[in-house]
DNA sequence: GAGTGGTCTAGACCACATC
DNA sequence: ATGTGGTCTAGACCACTCT
């Protein structure tokens, strides 16, 4: 069964990522020329620019005009490369974790004046609000409070509690998930946090905050995930063209 | 004394910015199609397509094929845009706030194994280790714990050790950040950060640690911030064509 | 001065959304 | 059926790096 055909743009980056975390372009070495690679690829600049554009933004090469790009990611060793907007158990498969959630709750409401602000709704317009844990190899790692407009919120409350990813199911039902932004901080955590996650109330948790929309624009949840320390990390790359992070005061 | 002149792309992405956040285009708008922006300012379409890029990336608009570019943004609000690579003085007086440091040590020394990993040096190689605490309007919240390899550590080692930024001390001396890879969690406490910030050691702080590397892909940092919690926040956007996040396990 | 990446153009075809 | 964004091509000129 052939998957649906990649662009050209892709398969070369592909490649070279494959060339690259294969070792036979190590750190600091230099990559061929874009000519040079469009020649041998058979194809046009453009799309070469367009493949090496990906590989910049996830941060494997540098590029200044005038030189040639140079390999920046792993000396030898592995330098995960992360794709994509991940839902937790997506991220936790792709680490050879198993990942486990258990909804704790699951209560229709009226959207409070931040819920209805985040979500792009009137306030009191109804949405559903889920508590979950969710575990890595059966052990609770996260606290996941998270707000649903109706429509989404309607489908997750028809979810088997067990159900390990909620976004998968979601997806299979059209929702998808395509922009997000995350907000990241330290929280202690309360006595719901301590008792589900095993720890004692006051303790810092890591805090990230997120609203997802789909590719219409449409906010899809709005989230508060508190994770015990030492158990996740996140990671950003930024560069000075591509600005894809930033620090901001307080956790308002 | 007209500005270096800037590319094409970016005048019509900040003139699609400004009328974005100017409200021309509310939250949920539609943009105009691709052909008419490349008439109404007389480009070719590609250039167009190099600016919608840049606002894609930044999370203000989404795109989908065969529907016209929709507007993400704030409903109305500020929601805080973060350009680029920023060093903790610049981003601090873009708020607001008024940026400090005071250099507690500087130690030149041989590179540890791990040292040597992130900087890619060979272990025992000479380096300088710094460390500084971070102000905001004179109330310290941040400990930051550098390492520098040999001819960037010079630099730093004969500034004024009040100097509000080092960012831009290395600048004017040829020392150029271009890429950095960032990983935040949570760690307690330990007794020299609870005695510079005045907090209890075993306090859960905000970590970030970071590796920046020069335009030619040379790191020039290596380098763990610890936050004093409720002082700041990282965000982070992210999109199912722009990769630029993960969580990583561990905090190894 | 030669090589290389950054920017820009003018056109083409296709997949998908919308009406 | 039409409009729109996604992909791709083939060229061009310039700014910068390297040697």
């Amino acid at each position: 069964m052939a998957g649906k055909a990649a662009p050209l743009y892709r398969k070369v980056a592909g490649d070279l990522r494959a060339a690259i975390t294969a070792g036979e372009y190590g750190s600091g070495a230099r990559l061929p020329a874009e000519d040079e690679l469009a020649r041998t690829y058979g194809v046009s600049r453009g799309t070469i620019r367009q493949a090496l554009g990906a590989l910049r933004t996830d941060g494997l090469v540098t590029s200044r005009r005038g030189a040639r790009r140079v390999v920046l990611g792993g000396g030898g060793a592995r330098l995960q490369s992360f794709e994509e907007l991940r839902s937790f158990a997506r991220w936790a498969r792709s680490q050879g974790e198993e990942p486990g959630g258990r909804t704790v709750a699951v209560d229709p409401g009226q959207a409070t004046e931040e819920e209805a602000y985040h979500l792009r709704l009137p306030v009191g317009e109804r949405i559903f609000r889920v508590l979950r844990v969710r575990t890595l190899s059966g052990v609770p790692v996260m606290v996941e409070r998270t707000t649903y407009p109706e429509r989404v919120g309607e489908l997750v409350a028809a979810m088997d509690p067990g159900l390990a990813s909620h976004a998968d199911e979601l997806e299979a039902h059209g929702v998808l998930f395509s922009d997000a932004l995350h907000t990241i901080d330290v929280v202690p955590a309360d006595a719901a946090d301590a008792e589900l996650l095993g720890c004692r109330a006051g303790d810092g948790l890591l805090r990230e905050r997120r609203r997802s929309t789909d590719p219409a624009g449409l906010p899809v949840e709005w989230s508060q995930d508190r994770y015990l320390p030492g158990t996740v990390a996140f990671t950003v790359r930024n560069s000075s063209g591509s600005r894809a992070m930033g620090r901001s005061l307080n956790g308002s």
